[in-house]
DNA sequence: ACGAGGATGCTCT
DNA sequence: GAGCATCCTCGTC
């Protein structure tokens, strides 16, 4: 297992990252393979939490390819993302979504309920233990590990839609969302 | 299946 | 003090 080339321009490691196994091993080994992430851009996305320049919440944004970059939303949850260089520029990959492969039962525990584990970019980081704790280690050798290689992804089956939940810069398709074969995210 | 509304806390204006 | 890169519950259809 290897992780992946995550630098280059987000929307382009967006769809690297479809496929790709994020897992963490906190109180077991939970694991899930990639099926919806949405790129963010640096000062030129006015989506993006870049766009005004680095601040101490969005600094690991600004960090070289593959850092992660946690942050709450709205109070509550933890949101995921991985920085994909070069480095102060602060373009990053969202993570949203996946498929259950390991760890179920701690997962279900974790959440709280039986359905729906990891269909939301808050459900995903619950799921996993993912907490800002986690902020600005690295997905290739720290507590929270990405790796690629092995799941075989169809181009075809990756479809382009909207940012969800901003404002600004609505339109851009830089959603991009894994289609794999009849099964409902959430497991 | 889908939509409205409330919870909740941090960041930046 | 406004504005969130959200989630859950409960109401309709």
């Amino acid at each position: 297992m290897t992780t992946p080339d995550l630098s280059g321009p987000p929307q382009v490691v967006a769809r690297r990252l479809l496929g790709c196994r994020l897992w963490t091993d906190i109180d077991g080994r939970t694991e899930i393979i990639l099926t919806e992430v949405e790129a963010y851009g640096g000062h030129d996305d006015p989506a993006s939490h870049a766009y005004r320049g680095r601040t101490a919440r969005n600094g690991s944004m600004f960090e070289p390819a593959g850092t992660l970059y946690v942050y709450r939303s709205y109070g509550i949850h933890w949101c995921a993302n991985v920085a994909t260089g070069p480095s102060g520029q602060g373009q990053a990959v969202l993570l949203r979504g996946g498929l259950v492969v390991d760890g179920e039962e701690m997962i279900r525990e974790r959440r709280g309920r039986a359905d729906h584990l990891t269909d939301g970019p808050g459900k995903l980081t619950e799921a996993l233990g993912i907490t800002g704790g986690h902020d600005g280690t690295n997905v290739a050798d720290g507590p929270v590990r990405i790796e690629g290689g092995d799941y075989p992804v169809d181009a075809a089956d990756i479809h382009t839609a909207t940012r969800v939940g901003i404002t600004k810069e609505a339109s851009r398709l830089w959603r991009f969302v894994l289609d794999i074969g009849g099964s409902e995210p959430g497991g």
